[in-house]
RNA sequence: GGCUCUAUCGUCUAAUGGUUAGGACGAAAGCUUCUCAAGCUUUAAAUCCGGGUUCGAUUCCCGGUAGAGUCACCA
């Protein structure tokens, strides 16, 4: 096999807003195909359009794939590349294949302007589709579609064939909207006289009311989603692993697990919803396989930006004790932060306050719970201060009390009296954090407030 | 509306001309030292409809229906 069959596949996002979910996704389909098949990736930011094309999102495009662990071999611009569609348009004009046409500007009514527009031989096209087989369409209907604002100035159909000619683009795959695009850009192809690449055209993803996934349906900016915390490993697997099932059909696949089993005709044809929640839970497997250390020193960063951020004093001895506990209770780093800001961690760097009506407990009174809690004090005491961060030796201190006279009318007022939160973890657990002076004092500042 | 594409649990999906139609997310229930979380176990939940071919169709064919995409001097 030749260089010139080598496969040569294309990222051709359009800069006119930051890198979505669709985007993305296009990338990761398309770098899969190139992978498997030893192929080029050719980047070519599409920035036709002047007025929405900026710096600042191709930027982030770029980033964003990066992020991702998407890479290229080639970058343009076809913002620099309008020499070469020139030529091939005033070519095309002078073999009468299009002809420049003075008719009113759609853009500026009122005004002349000079628009370039495809003879269109009218002939039906048909084009086989990698995915969905062939695809006939009838073009007459089209007409002569204009394919250049000016003899200067092409529009996206134009260059999109001109490019991937000149880039001798060997495979199109693109998002089934590009499918009523296709017959037209073969129009263009067919009378420049350039060679027809493969097309492959994936279904779209979808919001969860099954239209075409946009911001009114979610968030659909990848910076959003790396902002939240989401590990990129997981965001890949789960939009590669959304309308396509590989060979192994295992869903928690490594990139380059993907690559070895990618076969573009195991694409699905129709249209996957994203789920938000299924994505949590890819990230929450994956966040699991982080090392411990590089798990700590993540979680520590968050949680003392976001305690600083509101103000509150700042205990590293005791955040670090609360690693593990956090590690099973958030699926994206953006439940950490949000913990925090709502307050749920509060009571193990400072005393809570009490509802009074809610220390006893559904299984007993005030004044069963001032008994229990008073017993409780009593046990705790005898408890040596270098004992007190075992979990185990505060649970076995007080579990055969709490069993004898009932463990939820127990152990409810001693976890309530800790945290002053109806749910929190076991007050075993948060005892061994605050420490037995702020055990102490918590308990007895409930049994107060009981008694008053 | 024209054109094009698509159709299995709520969602992502597997499978087959003959199966108890399988798995995952989510949900529900139970267990797990009080609550919560995690974990484990269990349960509910689907072949769009109508014809045809066939001994037999969810699978093949046709027709409906529904949904989506697209119909620019945007990309």
């Amino acid at each position: 096999m030749g260089t010139s069959n080598k496969v040569r596949v294309r990222f051709p996002p359009s800069p006119t807003g930051f890198c979505h979910v669709g985007t993305a996704r296009m990338a990761i389909i398309n770098f899969l195909f190139a992978k498997k098949n030893n192929g080029a990736v050719i980047f070519r930011s599409e920035d036709t359009d002047k007025e929405r094309s900026t710096a600042e999102f191709e930027t982030d495009i770029i980033d964003s794939l990066h992020w991702l662990g998407l890479e290229w071999d080639e970058f343009y611009r076809q913002s620099e590349r309008t020499d070469i569609y020139r030529q091939s348009l005033a070519s095309l004009i002078a073999s009468d294949k299009a002809y420049v046409s003075e008719e009113e500007s759609k853009k500026e009514p009122g005004t002349k302007a000079r628009v370039v527009r495809l003879r269109n031989p009218g002939t039906k096209v048909t084009f086989s589709d990698l995915i969905r087989g062939d695809i006939t369409f009838d073009t007459a209907e089209l007409g002569d579609f204009v394919v250049a604002r000016s003899e200067t100035d092409p529009l996206y159909h134009f260059a999109v064939v001109v490019d991937d000619a000149q880039l001798n683009i060997t495979h199109v795959i693109r998002g089934d909207d590009h499918i009523s695009n296709t017959p037209r850009q073969i129009l263009i192809q067919e009378a420049l006289g350039f060679e027809r690449p493969l097309y492959a055209h994936y279904p779209l993803l979808l919001g969860t009311d099954k239209s075409k996934l946009s911001k009114r349906t979610g968030d659909t900016a990848i910076r959003d989603y790396r902002e939240n915390g989401y590990l990129a490993d997981a965001f890949l697997n789960y939009i590669a692993i959304l309308g396509w099932t590989p060979k192994s059909q295992r869903e928690l696949i490594s990139l380059e697990e993907m690559i070895d089993e990618f076969d573009i005709g195991d694409l699905h044809k129709s249209g996957a919803v994203f789920d938000i929640e299924k994505l949590r839970w890819f990230n929450r497997q994956y966040l699991l396989k982080i090392p411990h250390q590089e798990f700590a020193v993540s979680a520590l960063g968050i949680m003392e930006e976001a305690f600083s951020k509101r103000g509150l004093k700042w205990n590293s001895d005791i955040a670090a004790k609360l690693v593990d506990m956090l590690w099973e209770r958030i699926s994206v780093w953006s439940d950490l932060r949000q913990l925090i800001d709502e307050g749920e961690l509060d009571y193990f760097f400072s005393d809570p306050t009490y509802d009074k009506g809610l220390i006893p407990g559904k299984k007993g009174n005030a004044e069963s719970a001032a008994v229990h809690l008073g017993a409780l004090q009593k046990l705790i005491a005898d408890v040596p201060e270098s004992e007190f961060s075992k979990t185990d030796t505060i649970k076995q201190t007080v579990w055969a009390y709490a069993e004898k006279e009932g463990t939820g009318a127990v152990l409810w007022p001693f976890r309530y009296s800790l945290t002053g939160k109806e749910r929190s973890p076991d007050p075993f657990f948060v005892a061994s954090v605050i420490g037995k002076q702020s055990v102490a004092r918590r308990v007895s500042t409930a049994i107060s407030a009981l008694t008053v």
